[in-house]
DNA sequence: AACTATTAATAAGT
DNA sequence: TACTTATTAATAGTT
């Protein structure tokens, strides 16, 4: 009973245009509204001001705004203040807070270009110091822990029950070493001492977080009303 | 060693008006970046235009547009076409220019943004591994070099002895399931194998084997550049 | 601001 | 377009 899956689930997906044309119209759909949605959450939530506009690329237009798309706007151009169109004269002088916004774009852009290089400066150096202390382990990374013994195969094993004959040999002599000076300075010691009996035998050393709002329909909705009881949504065209 | 969760994880909310004020503030600032994030996914991946302009309660505006809140705003209140104001001469021309440049330029902060997180997250793994490196070289202090057989004292020696004992077993165990696994993958070397007689006791390991848009900041912002790269993201007051 | 455990959003598939 | 499912993404609560 190797009942096959009945989707693949939601696949992750790069943040880039989507090229089929129907895809991309089905991701509006459900974008749009998740985006009315969370906009509608957060006025609720935070008793924030919000205001969304979203044209399709078919051109509809669908917008949600607490308490409305133009007591907002006009809250925000009131901030902004732009010569909407005088004369249509200004001319190339479009507004001047548009120019101080391309301004603002660019040396965001020039320190987002020094703090990568920053960054780039800084994993070059992480990874010199990897490099280094991976070379400085090459000549003990036999010794690297005991989980590691499960990674090792066979040639490896023996090498390794070479090196632990030996040091365990090391070990052993080291042992009788201070014995016999215990033995010299602490003769009391000698008794109680398991004393090796020499040369590479001592084996055994037995010493880590509302308000109203409206709902504007001036045409009909190509995307429904999923209702969030709030807010406004419209859509023209 | 039943160690307690570390959060209660997300928690269910109502949709209603946070009380708290601290906590309200902080899901205002977390919730109007998700929606910037939405905002921005969604004219990516679609080719919409959008734009979305929040006041928070303290009376603070943030925006985003694309391919400006201008732009999107316009185009709303007029209605839908395009050319708002074709008696204002032919600089349409250069008007969509301008904007294209525009594009380019955010296109570019974005890319920006993205590679820098990349970076970051890069340097945060290196940073971790080389911690890791660092820890795992304290636990083995001991184990550097025959010659510090020399120094240790009677308990270290204890205590290498009884890691000695442990890893020699580790690494009996480890060439019997090599052996096995030999046996029951290549039974052809069976006999030649020297079979580790089970449990530790396989104490010599002999066995010869190898294995676009704008983006203004009017004023300070408050949350700094949190930045989809994309988009016109804006704070005043 | 960073983290984790959860809930919410949503890509695919029908 | 709407529903379902399996996943990914957002975020509430904590530290």
């Amino acid at each position: 009973m190797v009942r096959r899956k009945k989707s693949m689930g939601r696949q992750k997906i790069e943040i880039k245009r989507i090229q089929n044309e129907e895809a991309r119209q089905v991701c509006f759909s459900k974008r749009r509204s998740g985006v009315f949605k969370k906009a509608s959450e957060l006025s609720i939530l935070c008793g924030a001001e919000i205001s969304v506009v979203v044209f399709s690329p078919a051109g509809k237009v669908f917008s949600f705004g607490h308490p409305s798309v133009e007591a907002v706007v006009d809250r925000f151009l009131v901030g902004n203040p732009r010569q909407q169109h005088p004369e249509c004269g200004g001319g190339g002088g479009l507004d001047s807070h548009r120019e101080a916004a391309v301004r603002e774009l660019n040396r965001k852009c020039m320190e987002l270009h020094d703090m990568l290089e920053a960054e780039k400066k800084k994993r070059d150096a992480l990874e010199k110091e990897i490099k280094k202390e991976k070379e400085g382990e090459a000549g003990r990374w036999i010794w690297d822990g005991d989980e590691d013994v499960e990674r090792l195969g066979m040639e490896e094993l023996q090498e390794l029950e070479r090196r632990l004959v030996e040091l365990r040999s090391d070990v052993a002599r080291r042992a009788d070493q201070l014995l016999q000076e215990s033995f010299v300075f602490k003769p009391q010691f000698l008794a109680a001492a398991p004393l090796g009996s020499g040369g590479g035998a001592a084996a055994g050393v037995h010493a880590v977080k509302k308000e109203a709002a409206d709902v504007h329909y001036p045409g009909l909705d190509a995307g429904g009303f999923g209702g969030y009881g709030h807010g406004f949504f419209s859509s023209r065209i």
